[in-house]
This record gives C-alpha cells, structure tokens and sequence, in this order.
DNA sequence: ATGAAAGCGCTAACAG
DNA sequence: CTGTTAGCGCTTTCAT
C-alpha cells in the first residue's frame, strides 16, 4: 500500500492538516515544521492521492479537451499539436486532460460527453469547430470554458483565435507588392467555419486594399472541405473554366497541395506561372516541391494559451471573458518566390494584437 | 448543486446503500424498489460523482495512454487512431483515458508522468515505441499494464502487436508469384524498433521462400527513421551505386513515398521499371499518384484490442500475459499492379492469428 | 431484500 | 503556528 497523509503526519510527528498545509502551501507554517513534513514526504515517496483532494476540495484537478474526431485524426497533426500545447502546459498547472472526441452532427452530437455528466472536469477546452449545441449546453451547466481557434459570433465566450483575416490580407499585399500580381484566386471550403470565412474576407481585403476588383470566378469555395482534394477538384474546375489567374491563396496547406497537384499537372509552373500561398505550415509544407509559401500557426502555443486562460477562468469565477488574437508568420518559400530568392522568415506582426473585448482586464497574453 | 446519492435515496425512499446497490447492479434488490431507485435517478438526472466513487472503491476508473511525443505528432496519424479506438472502447467500460506523452530519450524519459506517481490510473497502455526502463518501472510498480504495436523482447508484457513478418513475407510473395520480380530492396530505418526489424525480417523470409538469394546492397536499412525524407535518400543512394532493382518494400508508407519521388526524379515508371510496396495505409496512400500498395495496419482496432485487453488485466489481477497477433491485409493499388489492375483488396489472413504465450487461455480476440 | 454505519484520503473551518 | 474535527459522496461489510 502507498503511504497516505496519515503516514506522513505520523513520521514528521504532526498533524495531519499541517501536512496538507504544506501540501498546498498554505497557511503559516514554521520552516522546521515544513521542513520536517517534506523529508517525510521524501522518504515515503508519498504523493497525494488525486481523487482524495477532489472529493475534499470540490475541484477535480481535470480538464476536458474537446474537438470533434474529423479533426483530431486529420492528416495533418494541427489538433494533436493544440493538444500537446494545452497538455503539456498542464502539467505546470497540476492538471489532468481528459480528451474526448465528439461527432459534428447526428443524433450523439447533442450528447453530452461523460466527464461533464459526471462532473469530473473543472472546466473544458473546445478545440476547433465543434457544434454550437454543444458549447452552449457545457455554458449553461456553468461549466468554465475557453474555445481554441473557434468562436462563436456574439456570445460573450473567452476564445483563443488566430488573425486569420489579417493573414491572409497581408499575404495578399505580399504577392501584390512584392511579385506584382493582380489576378489572384482564394481557394477553400467549409466557409462555415469562422476560420476559413476569415481568411476569405483577408483575402477580399487585401485586393480591396490595392484596388483590385473582386471577381467571383476567381473565389473558390464551392468545396465542402478543405482537403487536398477539393483544393485539387476546384483548381482543375477554374482551369477548365479557363479563368485567367497567376496566384492562388489557399484555406490551408492541405488544399495549397491539391493546388499545386493540379496547376502541374496542368503544365502550369509554380511560382512562374501560379504563385501558390497556403495556410498552417504543416510539416509537409516544407518538404513539398516547391516549397509552400504559407503562413505559420504557433500551435502549441494556443493550446498552452488556452490552458492557462480556462485556468484563470476557473480560478477566478466572474472573470469578464475575452477574446485573445494570436498573430501568424508569413514564411516565404519557394511557391511564391521562386527557387532561390525565399528569404527566411518574415514576421507578420512585431507586436501581438489582443482584443479584449467587454472585459475587465487587458492584461498582455503570450 | 448537483444531486447526490443521498438526494436519490430520499427521492426513493430507501437507503443510500440501495441505491449503491443499483447503481452497480450488484446484490439482490426487488424489482419495484430497482424500478422506483431507477425513476428517481432519472428524474433527478443525477450521476455518480466520478472521483466519489473512485474515494470509496479504490479504483480510479481512469487508464493512461502512454506514447513518446515523436510518434504522437507524427504526420500521419497513426497512434492518434490507435487512441481513439482505446478511447472509444474506453467509454464501453467506462473509463476515462488520461493520455501523456514521454520524451524518447533524455533525462526526463526516465520520469514517470504524474498520473502513476498520484495512483490516479487504474493501468496503462504503451503506444508503440517508449523507453524500455520506464515500461519496467510500471512493471516494478505493480501496475496492470498493455502494449500495443511493441513489445519488450522475453519479458512477460501482454501486447498487442501486428503481423509485420508474415505481412512483409506474404507481399514479397505476390511480388515474385503475380509480378515475377526478383530483383526486390527493402528500404527501412529504426531497426531497433521491433516493429521494423520483423518487417525486414519478413523481407528476408519471402526472398528465401522463393530461393532468391539476399543482395547486401538491397537491404537499405541506414537511415534513423522511417520518413518520406529517409526513403528519398536511401533510394537516391541506391540509384547512384547503380544496384540494379525492380521492386522495394518499405518500412513504412511515408517511407515509401520518399522512395517514389526518388524514383519519379530519376524517370523510373511506377511500377513499370519499379514497383513499390508500402506499410499502414495511411490516407495519403490512396491519394498519392501512383496509389500505393500497401499493408494495411487497423489501427483503432489495435487501440480497442488494447482498452479490452488492458481491462481484462485489471479485472483479473493473477491473469497469464499474451501476445495478441493482429493481422494486416495487402491493398493491391497501382504502385505494383499498375493503373487498371489492381483488384480492390486481398486478405492476407482469413483467420485471426492468436499467439497465446505462457497463458492460462487463448480465447480469441477480435 | 434493505438499512446502518464505517470508512476511503484528503481539505477546511475552527480552536487553541 | 498547529491540532481537532467534520465532512466530501460513495462503496461495502454486517446486521436485520
């Protein structure tokens, strides 16, 4: 059998609570006594149970992540990264993740899953899109919660999001600017999705803020998805459709590769002919040939910002929610800039933009 | 507040320990009072507090999903799938699944993550490849413990693990018997995996099946890992010495598109001058151009094998470990049988193979 | 077939 | 500063 609190009160010679005072440190303890009590600790190898602390103290020391199971198991390892950002950072907070996966639509995706019926979560991360229903339920039950690139429009619900419009507006400006481009093509899908709409709209404006004509032929989102496929079936249909076009900006790396498929297999050279610019940075994204122009999410780091925002939100209960806008890099390669001439990097934004939003505090994120 | 057992029972009208009764439907209890214990829960929507319960009975009604952080984020996601077959089959048990990833080598391998230190899991499961010391020291620790797609050579450790020889041998197989190569390579790397060393293993068996004799220079087992970039290089290489092949079996798929771009670059037709091989089937296998043959590895199923088995261990304590051999089955796609050909799939194995070692039983497991 | 009562290991008032 | 005590919500004997 482990060692138990008792057994450590038992060898320091105290009480058991003062054990739990140094424990959580708390309360006013003499540095001998302290001392004592963490030898003991040390020798019995003891470490607290978790479910004692829980059921004593209310909280579960779990988090619930959340993201629907299309997502998770993505080719591309963009949730998993959230994922291990979030858990990783909760290690340093001393919580537990529960993950789950649930269905974006059907009978199961009104259900709610087990560790919030069961009450053994503190508060829950939603990662990506998941069904509204859903969010709005975990709010009513006044379960603490934080949404990781999603949102919900209107709803005063604490978010994690990328500048996905900013992006792309920039990356906009860059093919202008510095290739000189005018006939530039948006290829996506899933234009429910609050990310992908954002993208679309930084791309309407950065050819707004140049004075280029939007043409509706040359916005593709009549895609369901944003997969290589469709990015390959909707650039195949604008060929077909002989639209005239000399660079594309893409929903995401994923569909920048179907892209690319098929502008080569339409004999079109990238970046001479089409000047391709994804969205992610994927691993791939650097392996393909060309290499992808595209602009970087710092994965990791919004799980881990979402952790430690749903922390604060747990701690302190009436805290004013807030929507916080983590910046993306444009990385410049090969498929808007040629084989030579990418230079390394170019930061998009020097200063992190936060949006707080209603909120009581503006305090800087990083 | 939620409701508590006590709320049920006075809803009812019975005691608490009633209600315990049904809710684990254990001891006998009269029908009417089940039926009345059974509406009150119902009308109170209540549920048993997870960590309640765990205070109570000793078992924490969580398992931990262990997998070194490489493999996790991984490109393709391959032990992503495995997770949510355990995670899925978890929720058939009612378990939760506290997953944590381990770093593969470096001063904190050696560490064991915080759920085993807290007793906060009830058992483990290893996910493919991690620190043989750290899967020892569960072991030392007395807790239940299942691999899955690894295992620990002459140790006792029940696992769950695929057919990589007889897969590979039976894919030389239909390489020699349907498409008469006999010049066949295997390009690989990580031989230390066991995983990788049975699929080499099986290359050499199927070479020996049909006499032809082992060729050094085709054994391209130099690279560290099993990457589209690994396989690139290794083929480039083989090219370059000039080592006359018509056939490569890879260690995995993304080696194998490795292996395919170095032969497109080198004008070598697939599978007309060259015939490729892979392993896993992951989703870009069929997207890929030419699609790829390959074996396909079920990966949620290895997961839920896993969870049952895993359950099983904890459930009976004195149980004899086993060996679960799962099958793969060889998808015939273009990259061997070429455009029109390939027929839709072919079952390596009509029956599930069963290894039962030093067990006590060696009921089929599906 | 059901109820009473004793914990499980810890936290949190509250005394001292 | 430290100890006593009363639970937290459930399971589990042991009576009845």
């Amino acid at each position: 059998m482990q060692a138990t609190i008792k057994d450590v009160a038992k060898r320091a010679g105290v009480s058991v609570s003062t054990v739990s005072l140094v424990l959580n440190n708390r309360g006013p303890v003499s540095p001998e006594t302290r001392e004592r009590v963490l030898r003991a600790i040390e020798e019995l190898g003891y470490h607290p149970r978790r479910f004692a602390r829980s059921m004593a103290s209310k909280r579960t020391g779990n988090i619930g992540f959340i993201l629907t199971s299309d997502h998770f198991s993505r080719a591309e390892p963009f949730y998993t990264k959230i994922f291990l950002g979030s858990e990783f950072e909760a290690r340093n907070y001393d919580y537990y993740i529960l993950l789950t996966t649930v269905e974006k639509r059907g009978k199961s995706a009104g259900q709610l899953p087990r560790f919030l019926l069961e009450r053994n979560v503190d508060g829950v991360i939603f990662a990506g899109y998941v069904p509204v229903s859903l969010v709005e339920r975990v709010h009513e039950l006044g379960v603490p919660f934080v949404l990781v690139d999603f949102y919900v429009k209107d709803r005063p619900y604490s978010s994690i999001v990328l500048d996905n419009e900013q992006a792309v507006r920039r990356a906009v400006g860059h093919l202008v600017v510095e290739h000189g481009h005018r006939r530039i093509a948006f290829v996506g899908g899933e234009i429910g999705h609050p990310s992908i709409r954002g993208r679309l709209e930084g791309y309407r404006k950065g050819l707004e803020d140049y004075g280029i004509a939007r043409d509706p032929r040359l916005e593709r989102t009549e895609e369901a998805h944003c997969t290589m496929d469709s990015g390959y079936r909707a650039t195949r249909k604008m060929l077909e459709e002989g639209v005239d076009f000399t660079a594309v900006v893409t929903a995401n790396d994923a569909t920048a590769f179907g892209v690319m498929r098929a502008l080569k297999e339409a004999g079109r050279a990238i970046p001479g002919d089409v000047a391709v610019i994804g969205f992610d940075d994927i691993d791939a994204a650097s392996q393909v040939d060309p290499t992808l122009t595209t602009l970087r999410v710092p994965k990791e780091e919004l799980g881990a910002l979402a952790l430690r925002r749903l922390v604060e939100v747990i701690e302190r209960p009436g805290i004013a929610f807030d929507r916080t806008v983590v910046p993306t890099e444009l990385v410049l390669r090969e498929s808007c800039c040629g084989k030579k001439r990418a230079p390394r990097l170019m930061d998009l934004t020097k200063e992190k933009i936060i949006l707080p939003e209603g909120g009581d505090e503006d305090e800087a994120q990083s």
